[in-house]
Parts: structure tokens; C-alpha cells; sequence
DNA sequence: CGTATACATAACTCAAAGGTTATGTATCAG
DNA sequence: CTGATACATAACCTTTGAGTTATGTATACG
């Protein structure tokens, strides 16, 4: 028997994911950082107040959603981005693009029938 | 003396909450199903396999995000979607569109260079 | 070889997130 | 006033997340 109920450990959907890697500020600047070219752990790593294991774990978050992929250079790891599931994020956003482009106009409406 | 030393409790910024707030597929569906016009939070609840306090929460979530405003109609609470937080979002995304768009450019770019 | 550097992993703490059941509150309907 | 409906809140549990310190591992260098 292999290990009786197990809460089924479903890992969350894509975008689950990329969503929550994105809800952490240090996790933004590191990406934003990465838009600028390539960077080591350790650079990555320099702006913040954080123990350099922190930042370890902030860029695994990262490289298990997608975002960065990681080589290896002597010692050092250098961190690429891979913005593939902010594609996919701004897939789902745009959905949305209609009621905020068009906040206006439904306020329009909404005072025009108010009168 | 007020309560010692207190962790500042500080509220994350308004992009973490509402990434935070996208990263839940149950919450996702709902801002979906409030793209298609109003609905009442039991409205909302129906399609999910999840109780009524759960669906509550939820909606509690997004409308500390700003994605949802909340009416008193008798005894329902009509939800109606705030897409602004999205546009806030979506803008932060858009400085990464070149990331993706232009990978196949880079990509050649890069074999160019190899040449 | 031994040592320094760069990073990963382990073990732990604490708080927050997501779910539950039970109960409270506001509004309508009779 | 009474009861039903729609929802919110409270109290609780379990899992996950973000941080810490301490330790392990891989690579360069003398």
C-alpha cells in the first residue's frame, strides 16, 4: 500500500504559481534586476538586508516558477530571466483590459443615466 | 508603554496584495464571473465545492485588493469588479513584454554575435 | 594538500493563508 | 413578533512562506 490518504498534494496550476512568485517585492526587484542582463546569486543578493540563505530560497521560488533558469560558471550561478510565465500572467490580465480602459466610459454612462 | 517591540506589522505594497490576491484559481474564477456583470456572494459561491465562510474570506481578499466593491441590496451583497488594481498590475508586467516578444530577436541576435 | 569563496541545504521559529464548523447579524416575509 | 434567508465573524486546525543560524558542498587557488 502506498501511503494510505495522502492530502493529494496537488501542486497549484501555472499561473498560481507565477502569481505568487510575483507577490513578493525582493522576488520583483530580483526579476527587475534580471532585465538588465544576467547576475550571480550573490549580486542579486547585494541590495537587500537579508541573510544570503533567504536569498537562495527567493531564487529557487523563482527558478520552480519559470521566471529564471540557472547555469553554472566555476562557483558561481549565474541567474538568467525567463519571462515566458509573465507572458502568460499578462494573457490573463489583458482579459481585463476592457474595464479599466473603459472606467471612463462606464462612469460616463453611469452619470448619464443618472440624470 | 505601548506593546514592546511589535514586528511594525507593515502592510505589504499594494502590487504584492494584489498579486497575492491573483494567485488563487478560486479567486481568479470569481473576478472572472464578475467580468460577465454582478453577482451575490451566494451567486459566486455556487460553482464551488467549498463552504460558504470559505467564499466569504475570499471575497474579503479581493476587496481589500481593491478588485471588488461591495453593494447592501436586502439581504445580498451585489460584487461588482474594480479592475483598476489589474491595470497596476498589467503595467508593471508590460516592462517585461520585451522579454518575451522580442526572445526570438535576441535569439538571433545572440546566434549573430556566435558567428 | 588545505583554504577561501559562492552557494545550497537542514533545522528551526513565527506568522499568515486557506480551509473547517459553529454562531452572530441584517433583512425580508408572513 | 417569528422565522427564514444571505451573509459575516469567531475559533480552531493544518499547511505554507519567509526569515533565521548553522552546516554542507562545489569550485578555484596557492
Amino acid at each position: 500500500m502506498p501511503a494510505v490518504t495522502q492530502k493529494s498534494a496537488a501542486r497549484p496550476d501555472p499561473l498560481s504559481i507565477t502569481f505568487a512568485a510575483l507577490a513578493d517585492p525582493t522576488r520583483r526587484a530580483i526579476l527587475a534586476r534580471l532585465s538588465s542582463g544576467e547576475a550571480s546569486a550573490g549580486e542579486l543578493a547585494a541590495p537587500f538586508a537579508m541573510s544570503q540563505p533567504a536569498i537562495s530560497k527567493h531564487l529557487k521560488v523563482l527558478e520552480r516558477a519559470g521566471l529564471i533558469t540557472r547555469g553554472r560558471e566555476a562557483q558561481w550561478r549565474p541567474c538568467k530571466l525567463d519571462a515566458t510565465p509573465l507572458q502568460q500572467a499578462n494573457e490573463w490580465l489583458e482579459r481585463y483590459a476592457a474595464f479599466w480602459s473603459g472606467s471612463l466610459d462606464r462612469l460616463a454612462a453611469f452619470v448619464e443615466e443618472k440624470k
